[in-house]
DNA sequence: TATAATTACTACTAAAAGGTAGAATTAATA
DNA sequence: TATTAATTCTACCTTTTAGTAGTAATTATA
């Protein structure tokens, strides 16, 4: 019950991008040390975030990575979507998600509630949101 | 975002039990058939319930399995627990789990409810409660 | 133009989760 | 006692997730 190790280090990398944006570009070394994430696999990480047009990467020397767009547009379910972790509104603790209101387990109306808050956490909170709050982790 | 296959299934089968004890002992092969698991996958978690004594089984020719105690005393994180998919109070959104209230990113606060209302109805969910209520899966 | 610093690409390895196969064990009953 | 229907055990296979290695491509600058 909880996001991929990805997408919780894509989160955490992009909050710290949005944290530093106005320093310049950020590179791949200096995340993987701030964050403390493998360098090999952040790189691979980065890969995506720019594929999917949420970084911006300038290679060569004195590269590295900026957001793409302004840190108030990216919602964190943005990110969770690339990695396959998004909530979906039919998904059932269960693994069932089609059983219709009639015919329903006692798990159901109790799933609502904390599904909702989660979709709506990850769906109202932007990078703007979360970064430059409390620690940068 | 969400329970293991596993714990799902074994969640899914203890209801099954529940529901159809008055009609004494369920086999593997009665259960695999109405519940759409793999039968030798569910025998390896049947396995694990009686090991961790949820369920008791019954060898040999005519046997079966049953609950080993009444369906109000088994919680639904007691099976989470099983398969280490118990929401710990730490776990964090982030895998981060130790920033403190003076140090805490943004998701922080969003994340408490949510969690509380998962570890509530799991904890506070028996048996009894979930199954025969509506479908049975 | 050579060098150094950077991202991107390709391919592999490791660990965990999900699932399968087959034989051993147990017990009822014909 | 032989048969049959059940669980249990051990070992393996497959898929997904996580992580690593090496090299190619790109670009600033000395
Ligand atoms: S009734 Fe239960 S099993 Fe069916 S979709 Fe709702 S939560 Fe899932
Ligand atoms: S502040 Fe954020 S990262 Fe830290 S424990 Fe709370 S949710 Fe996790």
């Amino acid at each position: 019950m909880q996001l991929s190790n990805t997408s919780q280090y894509a989160i955490r990398i992009l909050a710290y991008i949005t944290d530093k944006k106005d320093l310049g570009l950020i590179n791949a070394t200096q995340l993987a040390e701030a964050l403390y994430i493998p360098y090999k696999f952040l790189t691979k990480i980065m890969a995506e975030l720019v594929k999917a047009d949420l970084v911006e990467s300038i290679r060569g020397r004195d590269g590295g990575y900026k957001l793409s767009k302004s840190a108030s547009e990216i919602m964190v379910d943005d990110i969770l979507n690339l990695f396959n972790d998004s909530i979906k509104d039919e998904q059932c603790v269960l693994g069932i998600g089609f059983c219709n209101g009639l015919c329903k387990c006692a798990l159901h109306d109790q799933w609502m509630e904390p599904k909702l808050l989660m979709q709506r956490m990850f769906r109202e909170s932007s990078l703007e949101d979360i970064a430059g709050v409390g620690c940068k982790i």
